[in-house]
Order: structure tokens, then C-alpha cells, then sequence
DNA sequence: CCGCGGGCCTGAGAGC
DNA sequence: TGCTCTCAGGCCCGCG
């Protein structure tokens, strides 16, 4: 599912709920997501404090008084609801609108704030790792992220720089979270389109000989930087598992221009081409042939 | 080091 | 109705 927008618009809706609330219960359904659990997961969250719930790139950080971070990934088919707590005389029991879900929540944390916070993923694509914050340099998964999209340092010139020298398609380059991170296939091929630019032309087209950004590259940074400030106003795309923490859909979805719209007219003024859609490293693209060049 | 393809999982939808 | 096949928003890992 989770692409930034997405991912943001979770923190948003968590954040309220979780910083400066405390975990007062923690519990994991299953042994593993993605990976098995920390042995001492629960020992490390229950009793804390979370002081703040930031986000990286696809990843979500809930910062707790320990000095601990806890990291969260959605994967492809995670969410989280924000459930209200029937009574404190029933722990662990809570409202569910949709019982038949209930099967996928694997992991429950019971705020301070009266509120259950409850991670749902059926692909189990997702994971939960407990870091200490000292080592958070060295943290493996987040060590090769390149810049936020939306940060200060991504601009024109840095994206040129890190693709100068690559050998792939520019489509690629911008799914590869060293080069930027937080993109994915949606929100790549919505980028390429409002920027006219083929997701076949070589990343290293972005940069001139002396290693300078082209306009190419410049157009580039600022349909990113559109699309994805569009995506999170909209609550993000909810194309099937994407829920914001409230339960309703994002619905970003319906501005797509050519993600899912293989066959559909091309949305560029004065442009008559038709959606089309190839694979490109085993991943569905769609663009307009006629007006990405 | 880099780029690519396989694999991890479940569920939805198409086609028969 | 139900089976089989394909595909899905991500990313780690091993290969060449």
C-alpha cells in the first residue's frame, strides 16, 4: 500500500492518540510481521511514554522516554486504526467496526488516551523494530535512505547529482530510496507524468555533462513535490488496504492521471495520446507515450 | 559497488 | 459456484 503520502497521513492520525500518551499494554498476536519480534519487545514498550511520532521515509518512529525508538513499516498491506477503549475493567477488549478483519490484527497497543491503537496487516509485509536511539546512525534500514522529497536538501541539483551516475531507467532511479526516499510506483509514475518525462529516459539524463541539473530535473523536483503535497491533503490513495487511522479511505485515488488508467485518455491539454501501461524492473508503469518524452 | 530478478504473504478479480 | 491464474502500494537478498 504505504507510499509517503500514506505513511504520513497515518502519523497524522496517530499522532494525537500516542505522543505524550503512555503504553500501558502491548500486545503482538502472532510471533512475527515481516520478521519475528524482538525478544523483548513488549518488556520495551509497555510503561513508556512516547514523546514524539516523527516519520522517515516509509518508516514510522515513535520516539519513547526510554531513549528507544520504536521503527514501524507498513510494507504493502498495513494499517493502523485508532479504536476507543470500551472500559478500563476489560483490558484488551475494544470497539472493532469491521469484525472481519479482526484475523489480521496482529499488534495492539493500549494508550494512556483511551485509545487502542491496532496494526492490521494481511500480507505481513510490514514489521516493528525497537532501536535505541544512540544507535540509530548504525540502524541497518535506515542507514542508505537518500533525502525526504519534501525536505530542504532534495532539490534539483541533488537529485542530478545522485543519478549522474547510474546506469538505469529514470523510472528505477526514483523508486530506489538511496536516491530519494518515499516514493513508489504510484506516486513515480504520477511524478514522470506531470513532468512530461518518459520513465524510460536514463536517470543520468537529469544531469548535464558537468554535472549540473537540467530543467528536466528542476520540472522533476517540483511535480514531486506537487503530487505528493496534493496526495497527503487528499489522506493519501486508497486503492485497497489504505485506510487513514479513523477508518475512511484517502481518496487521492481519483486524481490519479495515469496510475491504474491503462487505456483511458490522456489528461495533458492539447495531448491526444492514450495511457499505456509496460513493466519495468517487474513493476507495472503507466504513462502517455505521446506527451512523456 | 551496481542493477536485476526472486521471493516473501494474502486476497481480489478475471477467465474458464 | 468454484477452481486456477495473475496481479498488487515494498524491500531484502543473492546473483552476475
Amino acid at each position: 500500500m504505504p507510499e509517503l503520502p500514506e505513511v504520513e497521513t497515518v502519523r497524522r492520525g496517530l499522532q494525537p492518540v500516542m505522543e505524550g500518551s503512555k503504553i500501558l499494554k502491548a500486545e503482538t498476536r502472532r510471533k512475527d510481521l515481516r520478521f519475528p519480534f524482538q525478544k523483548d519487545f513488549i518488556a520495551r514498550l509497555e510503561g513508556q511514554t512516547v514523546t514524539g511520532l516523527g516519520r522517515r521515509a516509509k518508516y514510522l518512529m515513535a520516539d519513547l522516554e526510554s531513549g528507544d525508538v520504536l521503527l514501524m513499516h507498513l510494507g504493502m498491506s498495513g494499517s493502523f486504526r485508532v479504536l476507543k477503549e470500551e472500559g478500563q475493567a476489560k483490558p484488551g477488549q475494544f470497539h472493532h467496526p469491521r469484525s472481519e478483519d479482526r484475523a489480521h490484527d496482529h499488534v495492539v497497543f493500549h494508550m494512556s488516551s483511551g485509545a487502542a491503537v491496532v496494526f492490521n496487516d494481511p500480507r505481513r509485509f510490514g514489521y516493528m523494530k525497537i532501536i535505541a536511539r544512540k544507535a540509530f546512525e548504525d540502524e541497518p534500514l535506515l542507514k542508505g535512505l537518500g533525502p525526504e522529497p519534501l525536505g530542504n536538501e532534495f532539490d534539483a541539483k541533488m537529485l542530478a547529482q545522485s543519478c549522474a551516475n547510474k546506469k538505469t531507467s529514470l523510472k528505477a532511479a526514483l523508486l530506489d530510496q538511496r536516491v530519494v526516499a518515499g516514493l513508489g510506483n504510484i506516486y513515480v509514475c504520477e511524478a514522470l507524468f506531470r513532468s512530461h518525462l518518459s520513465p524510460r529516459r536514463l536517470a543520468a539524463t537529469l544531469a548535464t555533462k558537468k554535472g549540473e541539473p537540467t530543467d528536466h530535473a528542476k520540472r522533476l523536483v517540483s511535480a514531486i513535490h506537487t503530487v505528493l503535497n496534493q496526495a497527503i491533503k487528499a489522506g493519501g490513495s486508497s486503492l485497497r488496504d489504505h485506510r487513514q487511522t479513523s477508518g475512511e479511505l484517502g481518496y487521492f485515488q481519483h486524481s490519479f492521471q495515469v496510475y491504474d488508467r491503462e487505456g483511458e485518455k490522456c489528461q495533458t491539454a492539447g495531448c491526444n495520446g492514450i495511457v499505456r501501461r509496460f513493466t519495468q524492473n517487474g513493476r507495472s508503469t503507466f504513462w502517455c507515450p505521446q506527451c512523456q518524452k
